[in-house]
DNA sequence: AAGTGGTCTAGACCACCTC
DNA sequence: AGGTGGTCTAGACCACTTG
C-alpha cells in the first residue's frame, strides 16, 4: 500500500490523512492538492528524494479523478519541485524554488528582502524620447512619452539609477506615487496586465554623472539592464534602461531544463 | 498594430485544412497540433492579435477531444505565445519566443549564433577545490574535484574565461573533448540529465590577469556569472564561476508574468 | 443570452522502468 | 511481469466576457 523506498527513515506522511479537499471551496481542487503537497515539501515532511504515491492511488485516496491529480502534480513539475519518471514514479528533487528575476520590479524585490527601499524622483514629465527609447517603444522621436528617472536606495545606500519611458496616457503618477511604490505596482493598479519582458543584462564602467549619483568612484563597474515590457495584448507598455551598483546588487535566477 | 478582432477580416488560415494529425505517428497528437499552430504563428499566417478557433470547434474539426486540444494550446500558453481569456477566446500575443538564457552552455549559444566558438584549455585535472567551490558542491576542501579552466573565443576574439568544478568521477574529458564541445554537451553525453541551475549575475572590474587573458585593458568592466547546476535527482553536478567581456557579451532573457 | 475557457469525472490503452 | 506515468476520449457543469 504505502510505497516506502529503501529510505528507512521515511517520514510518516500519509497523503490520505494529511491532504484535505473542500469541494465547496471556490479554489480549484487541483490547486488545493498542489498547495498542500508543496507545503509538505517545504516543511520537510516530504524531503528531497521522497517518492509520492502513484497517481491512481492518490486519486482514490482523495476521492478525486486521476486527471485532477495529474494537473496538481503537473503544476509542481512546472515549478521544478518534483520530477515524474514513467514506470518509476514521482520524486521530490527540490524543497524550495528560488523565484528571483521573475516579472517583478526592483522595488518589490527589495521590499521582499526587507531592505527598506526608498526612491528619489529626478524626472517625472512628458518629453520626446531619445532615439533608443523611441525605437524600443515603436514610436517616433516626435511623440511625447512619460519620462521617469529615479534613484533607488536601500538600507540608506543608493542601489540603482532607473530610467523609464512609457507611452503617453498610460500613467500619470505623482512624485509621491513613485516614491512609495514600484512602477510595476502602479501599472497593475492602473489595470495593465503585465505579460512578459525582454531583458538584456550587461556591464560597463561608471560615467562621472553615474558615479556621483550612486556614490561610487568613477570607473567602477556597473551592472546594466535594459527591459521592454509587454502587456497581455502584446502591446509595449514600458522601456527601461537601468544601472545598478555592482558592489551592492546582483541578479539571481534559476533556470530549468526542458528534459 | 495589426490587431484582427472581427472574424470577417480573419486571415485565410483554416485550421481544419491546415492542420493535419497522424494517429499512427509516435508523436503525441497534442504535440502535433501545438507544433503546427506555433508554425502558423511564426510564419505570420496567424498574426499577433488573431483569435484562434474555440476549443470545441477545433476539437470537432480535427477529430480530437477537447482535452487534447486544451493540452496543445496550453503548451503555447506556457511558451507565452497566446493568452486564453475565459468567455472571450484565445489570442496570439507574440510571434516568437526569445529563449536565450535557458539551460544551455555558452558553447551552444555561440554555436547557435554561428559565431564559430573555439576553446583554449588552461587547466583540466583533479585538484582540491578552493573554499568557495567546496561549499557550493557540498564537499570538503580535502576532496578531489575536476578543475577546468578555459578561455572561450568567438569570431577570433576572446569572449570569456570559464572556471568549473565538478565532483570527481562524473567526467574525465580529454582536452580535445573540451575544445570541441561545451561542458553541458559532455555531461549530457555522459548520461547526466540536467534539471536546473541557480545563477548569480554581477559585474566587477578586470584584474591584470583577466585583462591579459581577455584582451581588455586593466580596469575594464566584466560581467560575472556563478552557477550551480543540479541533475534530475537534485544532486549538484557542477559549480562554475565565469567572467565575460562586457564589451562583447550580454545576457538576454525574457521573463513571463504569472497573471 | 450566448459564447468561451476553467474545471472535473471515469474510464481506456500504451510505453517505459524496475524487479 | 507488474507498476507507473503519458496520452486520449466523451462527456459534464460552471464562471466569466461580450454583444
Amino acid at each position: 500500500m504505502t510505497a516506502v523506498r529503501h529510505r528507512s527513515q521515511e517520514p510518516q506522511w500519509d497523503p490520505a490523512k494529511q491532504i484535505s479537499v473542500d469541494h465547496r471551496s471556490p479554489v480549484p481542487l487541483y490547486f488545493q492538492v498542489a498547495s498542500q503537497i508543496e507545503e509538505a515539501i517545504a516543511s520537510g515532511a516530504l524531503p528531497v528524494g521522497a517518492r509520492l504515491d502513484n497517481e491512481i492511488e492518490l486519486a482514490g485516496n482523495l476521492g478525486l479523478s486521476r486527471p485532477t491529480i495529474r494537473q496538481a502534480i503537473g503544476s509542481l513539475v512546472d515549478k521544478g519541485l518534483v520530477v515524474r519518471k514513467r514506470g518509476a514514479g514521482t520524486q521530490v528533487v527540490f524543497n524550495h524554488v528560488k523565484r528571483s528575476l521573475q516579472l517583478s520590479s526592483l522595488h518589490d524585490d527589495l521590499t521582499a528582502l526587507d531592505a527598506a527601499p526608498s526612491t528619489r524622483v529626478l524626472v517625472n514629465e512628458l518629453r520626446t524620447p531619445p532615439p533608443e527609447a523611441a525605437r524600443a517603444l515603436g514610436l517616433s522621436e516626435q511623440d511625447q512619452v512619460l519620462h521617469l528617472e529615479r534613484v533607488r536606495h536601500a538600507r540608506g545606500e543608493p542601489i540603482a539609477r532607473l530610467r523609464n519611458y512609457l507611452p503617453a496616457g498610460l500613467l500619470a503618477p505623482t512624485d509621491e506615487d513613485l516614491t512609495d511604490r514600484g512602477l510595476y505596482q502602479l501599472l497593475r493598479a492602473a489595470g495593465v496586465h503585465l505579460h512578459a519582458a525582454q531583458q538584456t543584462i550587461g556591464a560597463r564602467t561608471a560615467t562621472d554623472e553615474e558615479a556621483a549619483l550612486l556614490d561610487e568612484p568613477t570607473g567602477a563597474a556597473l551592472l546594466t539592464m535594459q527591459r521592454i515590457t509587454h502587456d497581455h495584448t502584446g502591446a509595449i507598455v514600458e522601456f527601461g534602461t537601468h544601472t545598478y551598483r555592482a558592489s551592492r546588487y546582483t541578479f539571481d535566477l534559476t533556470l530549468r531544463g526542458d528534459t
